[in-house]
Formats: structure tokens, C-alpha cells, sequence
DNA sequence: GGGCGAAACGGACCGCGGTCCGCTTCTATT
DNA sequence: AATAGAAGCGGACCGCGGTCCGTTTCGCCC
């Protein structure tokens, strides 16, 4: 009798051996950045310090943007959640208008300290409904929370895409514009396109 | 005697031989892009159909990145100079926010034909003051136009953004959203941005 | 025309991302 | 414990972007 009960379907669950060297390559990916910069990050010297094989790392990321974006993925998912479950004015609890405005505040600093990263992950893989990220996502809600009509999945994009420019650093906003600008303009922006005052 | 008097301090003009075969150069690139696409365009291709050695290429373009902006940068001029001096409503003559609008829908069907090589050709090379591009001096110039007062660079940079989106396909919209509801999203933008009905 | 310094050239070379495929290791089953 | 077949592994190999430096070409001046 199996120890758990599969759900129907479900895909078999990853070899005991190739969990562990998920683990230790992500560890050494993280390390490595850490201690020598997303640059230093080749995954031949992710490979050795795991040690592990180059084609092993490929098989369980994918690619280097896949294995960037494993590593993003943590702080990511820490962040999702002190904005879905935790504490206002980022969780819920506060009014949206300022829910929104500590979002755009918070999304702005994470992404510029994680640039680097961010950058090196590049697009997520799946060329596809990924149109629905977490942020335009969240952002969508609160504007409709706001009663704010009209294609609230373009308005979503449109206020995400400021804060993304940032990191993209294309075209658009460069780094050398102090923080405090970049969250009051967006602010301002924010206001604009809800009218709210 | 000189044939024309230089400019004070004016960069030493190009060799003959080297200007002959940056042309060459552009031609290759631009006939391969044309024949098999972006994909295909590598350094040694483009620099094997001109005839020249590889190193040739970079010392001309600097990158590869470099180079595809060159080859994009043709039809960019035209396209500029189509906003600065062309016909209404793309150029002066009709109302600012007529004009604004033209703009985007032009911007954005320009983002999507050339996406490809936008994409290849990725940040310009300097990472100063390129706050300013063009797209962004033009708009702001027209919210000016239309008195609207605030950052202007920010709000310029932030409508943009969304056009910019479409080619970076970056966590927000997608490719498989429909131009006309892309353009519509835009227009809608704008008229909250401006306070415009 | 000849000579000279500077600019340009070209291709061998390097590092890294990504693929491929024969070999090893795991785990389910009896 | 033995076995079989699937899942995983690893490192040789490839292509391309980018660098380097000895050689060639250019164009100015005598």
C-alpha cells in the first residue's frame, strides 16, 4: 500500500537522487550569487559546485534564464505572499487606493534590487496565458475594487509596465532618477487613471 | 588646400575602406534579416556576405546588439522624421491629442512589425542620459501641449511603457491580445492621463 | 613616386550557453 | 536479493558572440 494516496493523473513524483541535486544546484546558484554577482553565475561553475554534471543542470532549469528565475523565485514567493496574506497596507485589511499605492511602492524596490536578477531570468518560458502574472493580476483586483471600469487587464499592464522599465531600464526611466521620483510619478500616475484625487 | 573645412575638434572622418565596408556590412545584415530573419543574422554570416573578417564587424558595430540597432535604425529615421515633419495627425498641423494618438497606434504597429529586431538589438549601448529618447521627448512635448502639468518626463515615460510592452512581452500583454484592443487600451490611457473625455 | 605613422583588417582563439547520447543509478516488482 | 526498465547523469561537442594582435591598407607629406 502506497504511503499517500496519488491524485489521478498526477505526474510522477521527481527520483529521490535528482531532488537532491535540484537542491544543491539551487543552493549553488544562490550562493553564487551571493558571494560573485549574477554575473559569475555560468552554469558550468554551478555544475562544479554542486557536483554535478553541466547537462544536469540544464535538464532540471532548463536554461540559464530558467535557473535565475528558480533562484528569483524565493524571495518572489515571500514577497506574494506578505501581499496576499499579509499585513496592511500591503496584505489586506486596507482600503484599495492604498493597497495599490504600497504595492507600486514595494514592487518599485524590489525590482530595483533585484535588477540584476530579474534581468537574467528574462521572460518566463511559457510563451503563452502568462499574460496573467501575479502583478497585473493583483493589480486588476484592486482596481476593481476601486470600481474603476473599463479592459482592467490593459489598465493592469499599463501601470505594471512603469515599474518593470525601471529594471528593463529600456527606453524608458533610467537608474539614475532618485526613488522618491519614481514613486511619487507613479503615484501620480495611479491617481490619473483611477481618478481618484 | 582641404576640400571642406573641418569642424573644430570634429572626429577625424572615416577611411574610405572602412566606410566601404560598413555599407557592405549594413547591406549584408539587412538582406539576410530580410531572407531568413533575425535568427539568422550572425556575426560571422553578416560578415562572411560582405566579404570581410569578423572582427571587422565588431570593430564597426561593437556588438551584435549594435549592429541590429543600425539595421533598425533606418527605419526609425524615416519613421521619426514622419512625426516631426510629416503630415497630420502623425505630424504637426492637427491638435495635441489627436496627434498623441496617432502616435501611440503608429508607435505600436511600428513595436509589432519590428519586434524581432528591437528585441535583438536590446538596450542602446549608452546607459547616461538616454532618458530622453525620442518617443518619450515627443510625448512629453504633446502633454505639454495639452497642459497638463506634473512629471512630465515620468508621465511620458509611463505611457510609453505599455507600447513598449508588446515587443518586450514582458509580464504583461501578450502577444495573442488583438492590436485593436491593444490600441483602444492605449487611447484610454491616454484620455485618463490627460484628464481628456 | 616613395616613405611613414595611423587606422583598419582578419582570422585564430576563448568562454559560455546549449545539445546529445552512451553509461549509471534508482525504484518497483517479484 | 535479483532484475529490468525507466529516469537521471555527465562530459564531449557544437555554434556563436566577443577579443586580440600580427599584418595590410590608407592617405598625408616630402
Amino acid at each position: 500500500m502506497p504511503t499517500s494516496l496519488p491524485f489521478v493523473d498526477a505526474p510522477p513524483p521527481e527520483r529521490r537522487d535528482a531532488a537532491r541535486n535540484r537542491e544543491a544546484l539551487l543552493e549553488a546558484a544562490v550562493e553564487l550569487v551571493r558571494s560573485q554577482g549574477v554575473r559569475a553565475v555560468t552554469m558550468e561553475a554551478v555544475a562544479a559546485r554542486a557536483g554535478v554534471g553541466k547537462g544536469t543542470v540544464f535538464r532540471r532549469f532548463g536554461s540559464r534564464e530558467g535557473l535565475m528565475a528558480a533562484v528569483l523565485d524565493r524571495s518572489e514567493t515571500e514577497w506574494q505572499a506578505a501581499i496576499i496574506g499579509g499585513r496592511p497596507p500591503l496584505g489586506p485589511g486596507a482600503p484599495p487606493l492604498e493597497r495599490l499605492l504600497a504595492f507600486g511602492k514595494s514592487r518599485l524596490l524590489l525590482n530595483i534590487t533585484h535588477a540584476e536578477l530579474i534581468d537574467a531570468a528574462g521572460n518566463p518560458v511559457p510563451p503563452s496565458l502568462e499574460a496573467l502574472s501575479f502583478n497585473t493580476m493583483h493589480v486588476r483586483y484592486l482596481l476593481s475594487e476601486l470600481g474603476v471600469t473599463g479592459d482592467l487587464p490593459y489598465l493592469a499592464s499599463a501601470l505594471v509596465a512603469p515599474l518593470d522599465m525601471v529594471v528593463l531600464g529600456r527606453r524608458g526611466a533610467r537608474a539614475d532618477v532618485p526613488v522618491d521620483r519614481l514613486d511619487a510619478g507613479w503615484a501620480d500616475l495611479v491617481h490619473r487613471v483611477t481618478g481618484t484625487t
